[in-house]
DNA sequence: AAAACTAATTGATAATTATCAATTTACAAA
DNA sequence: TTTGTAAATTGATAATTATCAATTAGTTTT
């Protein structure tokens, strides 16, 4: 499946500095001076739900930043199953371990209609050497890389299965008050949390049954009283 | 408990140039010119069993090199219980976080005697405004923080408690052939697997029993070919 | 060395979760 | 709409793990 390539490349510097969700990427605090440096183009792809951005080991000259959407990186075991290690959100990058010529670590694999900005490292690098503006801009994103694996660690690897999919959820549901959020399949749910698929089931089941989630199709919100009760 | 303080402050770039473990740290890459910008005095201490190198929101102005021993990072959850989201072994930096000034993560936890260098902020910070040596081995850091964050996620939290343990195991074991390594307590070896005490405990005993691992003490060794079988 | 304490082990049982199988629901293609 | 296919749900049972309790081994203090 491929992603379909919403914009021919451009003049780089032009779109970035327009960008509507610049303050949450890694360009936000980039100055007038520094779009200078942008000089390999920067391209704007539409993944459907299901495809794959990159493949662990794959050519690793690009960097991924979410511009809306939501991608899983995902871990295959030889035995055919899969675990999820991390979800990504708009605002957040991709690939960063290909700013170290290291190969990708995971697989990463758009869960719903995802679009994002493909940033080739070469510009990263450029930047870094003629500003110091983004290296602070990069170590906030692996700060928070860091932060989030152990989040991920310490509540969602333990405890009963319902105290991990009750996290889960208040986890996907973020910040924002009652809007509704995108809710994965059973499958992906179980190799989030590290269930099975019946497990997970069973639980979002029950939660729809007593009314602590509502959903339409993918799409769920949560009564958070209620969540937080059972934790 | 008190840390020893092995030494009063030295002028940071002398003793920095010689240390016998300076290839597997943060300052690996430096050049001689380079330590001409540790302004501010790297201190060296010895940390006993238990003993705590800093905790969760402490005040964030210094970076811990762990130049021997072994040092878990520690969530307490509400309920009196914890969770260790990461091991650090020699050459590993903790506190990595404090470059963003933001506040430590986690508490870090001598798991037994450890010695750290304790590096001030405003070296690195100098450094990286002064040399871009610095930066890479920064980013490697952050990565190698992904990655095994990564694979923590991956083997140490999925699977039954007795495949946890081994790949807990292999891990400990590290790539030295047959040397011995520190066996942690069998409450850390639960909060580092999310299983409990008395699991960690039966897991042992039976690896023991069946000869996958010898023990002195505190000191343990892995017959690595049945180890991996049980995989 | 004896006493006191802590960590490790083991046992019995209850609770949870995985597994295997069937059924129902949702979705997409014809 | 009908048909085919995949996803979600549910049931029954087996396996695993937690829990509670007791015992043994190991360490430290007196």
């Amino acid at each position: 499946m491929k992603p379909a390539e919403i914009n021919q490349a451009w003049n780089g510097a032009e779109k970035c500095k327009l960008c509507s969700i610049r303050h949450l990427v890694l360009f936000a605090d980039l100055n007038e001076d520094d779009f200078q440096h942008l000089h390999h183009p920067i391209k704007e792809f539409e993944f459907k739900t299901g495809s794959t951005l990159y493949k662990r080991n794959d050519t690793i000259d690009y960097v991924y930043t979410v511009r809306s959407g939501l991608v899983k990186l995902v871990h295959y075991l030889p035995n055919g199953s899969y675990r999820i290690t991390r979800l990504l959100r708009q605002g957040d990058l991709a690939g960063i371990e290909a700013l170290n010529g290291s190969a990708y670590l995971q697989h990463a694999i758009a869960m719903r209609e995802t679009s994002v900005c493909k940033i080739p490292v070469k510009n990263i690098q450029q930047l870094n050497n003629e500003s110091a503006q983004l290296y602070k801009q990069l170590t906030v994103r692996w700060h928070k890389v860091q932060s989030e694996a152990d989040i991920w660690l310490t509540h969602l690897t333990m405890g009963s299965s319902k105290h991990r999919v009750a996290h889960l959820l208040i986890y996907l549901a973020g910040d924002k008050a009652n809007d509704e959020f995108f809710l994965p399949s059973r499958e992906d749910i179980g190799a989030l949390l590290a269930i099975t698929t019946e497990t997970a089931s069973r639980i979002i089941a029950e939660f729809k049954r007593e009314g602590l989630l509502k959903n339409q199709k993918n799409f769920a919100s949560i009564d958070r009283l209620k969540l937080n009760s059972i934790l």
